[in-house]
DNA sequence: CAAACTGATACTATATTGGTGTCAGTAAAA
DNA sequence: TTTTACTGACACCAATATAGTATCAGTTTG
């Protein structure tokens, strides 16, 4: 069982990516080349993002990708939701059956703050986390 | 996202039933009636469970499956990792260039914090927990 | 022997995920 | 004003994972 799927990979190093450079347009291109990204497959995950306000873009020439909001405002769990729907780990596990009554369900409810807990730390990552896990790197 | 697959919700369904019937070997045509799963798959799920000595079996007319371990030694996780593969949350987000160094990661340790809660949490929930949860309801 | 089971395994179908290809439009700059 | 470097939109295909089927052999009860 894993927690993120490629794409979301994909999106979160193509995020650090912009982030590094400040504000200057990010051409999908240098990217997909830096990152050996498939650059068909990167372009469409980049306009998802942008769809979805997490990045904007210039066209033409010189243009590119930069980031919708600050770095620390990205949370991991955005990016997740983009790419592999919301988090939501019950609804309904255990369906029919099981459980006869969900609303009383102790275990949905022991579910539900697992849950809970996981999507809290989660948000404790942000692009901004990253951006300082890398520092320092040399930049290859 | 989920955290449980079909299979796994099947094979806890039918793991519960066969407690419900404390001993007394359950044949799998009766726990996919009963539970509506389709037979064929069911009979996979079950050989998979007893492969990995959560149940036993025993043939020929009249026989069936039985626990292979007390209901509250069957934990949720088990059959999670029979059907799902080992719950391993991280290995490794962010393959390559995000993290030059895979040992100091802070990231990483971060992600593998939050697989320990889960996981123990998890480990809360087990055939017996359920087992009371079912207790007092109408058996249809 | 028939009936009611499991053991084993090969196969198919469907869904999800990962990846391509094409064409049109925009902006910079030669 | 044409070329170059970029995005927008979207249809399509490939690979993999998940879900479900089909078949036949062997075991136990009666
Ligand atoms: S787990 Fe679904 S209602 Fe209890
Ligand atoms: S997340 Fe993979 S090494 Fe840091």
């Amino acid at each position: 069982m894993k927690l993120l799927t490629k794409n979301t990979d994909y999106a979160v190093r193509a995020l650090v990516k912009i982030a590094q450079r400040a504000g200057e347009p990010v051409p999908a291109s240098l990217i997909a080349k830096e990152e050996r990204i498939p650059y068909a497959y990167l372009r469409r995950l980049l306009n998802d993002l942008r769809d979805r306000k997490v990045l904007r873009s210039t066209e033409g020439k010189g243009g590119g990708f930069v980031l919708g909001r600050k770095p620390e405002e990205i949370f991991l769990t955005d990016v997740m939701e983009v790419f592999q729907g919301e988090v939501n780990l019950t609804e309904c596990m255990f369906r029919q059956k099981i459980c006869h009554n969900r609303s009383t369900c102790v275990l949905r409810h022991k579910i539900r703050e697992i849950e809970k807990k996981v999507l809290g730390d989660l948000e404790g990552i942000s692009i901004g986390t990253l951006l300082n896990e890398t520092k320092g790197q040399k930049n290859d």
